[in-house]
DNA sequence: TAGTGTTGCGAAAACGTTTTCGTGTTGACA
DNA sequence: TGTCAACACGAAAACGTTTTCGCAACACTA
């Protein structure tokens, strides 16, 4: 229950000033080396440590980032958070993890709370909310104070800031022609609401797709699923109802639930329908079948933006110019057992 | 590019202290209605926040948690710093999340930056490596300190602190059990090795109810992976060399590739093999079949480690009595698909 | 001996707060 | 008119660092 030592104790009991022991624990030239032993020796015995609060608050930075995602639970931003953490741990920094939940409010609370101070940076996954209602004034605010911000898969054109995404059109618009290829005609898309952007991308992605090979996109065929709390029956009714011969969903959970469906209607996968997915997370792997998918690599999202953060931190005040990029992860479609 | 707004600037503009401009904003009646509003006003207009750094060097403390997991990709992780997230936030602390990776190294590191005022306290879950040496020094020291830690699911009898854990014994009692009340003879157990605290816990529940049931241990039944490369021919050697009827794994990956491996092999699950698996995660769920598994409430044991910790933060100085908790979470064993 | 340079250290400011205490100005009262 | 509260505000310390600057003491040179 004893307290940690500071340079001022250690001052005291040796009989000199603070400055001597600041300057003999960083080994400066000005302290004689019988001095600095003394302190040296002296400060391991009581094994100070510099206290982090005081350095943040003399060097105006707290060596700290913050990572904001809607959900912890699924796998894709866990795999982000790794990411980052691994990355900012070899720099030196400590990452705070924030969970909007989807919600706008708890977005704006987290950020403004943070930015005073406590974290030198934000890295952000936009919650549902914010994109629907499109209200982005948190976040241009801490980027005028001068606090690099970095967005990731979740982005949003209204915003100037480094991104790090995947290119969902292309991802989406590869997935459906791998199953066109193999001969599908009826494709389906279970898909998000407009609004979340990457839905959105991949919907587009999808249809052109589908115009590129000449086959009539049928609105029957196109699943946007709003909430998420009962989907199980509209994917029924849309396998049900319509003679698909494949399906292609914007994320594992709809993709997994799809499988059960069509299983449970007594249709074979991938023989009587083709099933691809996005996300190359634990579902896919440990489904049965398999989920074949379109991996979009976390890790390496995670990695490249705190990255790109850091870097931004980093640089020197006056060589600052601000010039913003876009990072585009590659993506790839990973066979597995739901399609042949 | 504006900097944050200070009490010191606004003082300056106002032409008056920084006493008279912090006291204003904190409403104190030893000023004047006339100042107090002009001072509210100008901070309002400049958007002021007190800066957090400032105010935890003050305070001597920083309103954040550090909650050290390792693994984030673990289903059962996310739930639990969801959890503490929950309860942090409402509490009005933040959360630091930093990862172990199961490694000793890094568990140090983590403790011993943040231990020097960074974090108020620490929820923490062991590394396999830390279990394995059994070197706590570092965990020792910030208690010693006066720093509360909260350990939960992998802990350790050699540190007295709070402590959130199922009835793993119990629970893996309860779930052989279960296979045993279903007719089940030639039971088998897919466990970890045993510096896992948690797997022995539960292979030791496995033997006891096997025993209390004048069942006889069978070495052979009993499969401890020790490395998770390549533990999927063990499992498959375990299913074809030996009778089983029932398989008792203790974590979702286990208890699926079981299923998975059980499948290859011509056996159908649950006719001809029941498994209950451990931890209701994502994989339990959407496997086919769907796994029979014990649920640990991850999010309430987040939650519970979160308000212990806090309580304990929170308790004044004087108040102070050195008394820890266990506090054992329920376990509930949730019927699927993969018994019958 | 006077001047110059080096060595070794301490005082103090700064980071941005909060809070205690002191003090000058009022107005009321005797 | 002199005394005393009440009022409104400012100075300064404190939290724990780092760093700039100043200043003794001493040695050396001319």
């Amino acid at each position: 229950m004893k307290r940690k030592v500071t340079l001022k104790q250690i001052a005291k009991e040796l009989d000199v000033s603070i400055s001597t022991v600041s300057k003999s624990l960083r080994d400066s030239s000005e302290i004689s080396e019988d001095t600095r032993q003394k302190v040296q020796a002296f400060a391991k015995l009581y094994n100070y440590k510099p206290n982090n609060i005081a350095l943040s608050l003399k060097n105006r930075k707290s060596k700290t980032i913050c990572i904001i995602i809607p959900e912890i639970i699924h796998h894709f931003f866990a795999t982000v958070i790794s990411g980052v953490e691994h990355v900012a741990n070899k720099k030196g920094y400590n990452v705070i993890v924030c969970l909007s939940d989807e919600s706008f409010d708890k977005e704006v609370i987290n950020m403004e709370m943070l930015a005073n101070g406590s974290i030198d940076g934000f890295i952000i996954s936009l919650s549902k909310e914010t994109q629907q209602k499109r209200d982005f004034h948190h976040i241009t605010e801490v980027i005028n104070q001068g606090m690099p911000v970095v967005m990731f898969d979740r982005v949003t054109n209204d915003i100037l800031c480094d991104k790090v995404i995947i290119d969902d059109n292309l991802a989406a618009f590869n997935a459906t022609q791998f199953l066109i290829d193999k001969g599908h005609k009826k494709i389906a898309l279970i898909t998000t609401v407009d609004y979340v952007s990457v839905g959105k991308l991949r919907t587009e992605g999808y249809i052109k797709a589908l115009k590129n090979n000449d086959i009539a996109v049928d609105e029957n065929l196109i699943l946007k699923i709003e909430d998420t709390d009962n989907f199980e029956s509209h994917i029924e009714s849309l396998i049900s109802n319509n003679e698909v011969d494949a399906i292609f969903a914007v994320n594992e959970i709809f993709a997994v639930t799809a499988i059960k469906t069509a299983t449970r209607l007594g249709k074979i996968v991938p023989n009587d329908l083709s099933i691809i997915g996005f996300t190359d997370g634990i579902i896919s792997k440990y489904s049965s079948p398999s989920i074949t998918t379109v991996g979009q690599n976390g890790v390496k999202m995670g990695e490249k933006a705190a990255v790109m953060l850091i870097e931004k931190l980093e640089i020197e005040e006056e060589d600052y110019e601000e010039q913003y990029k876009t990072e585009v992860i590659e993506t790839e479609l990973i066979e597995r057992e739901s399609t042949f």
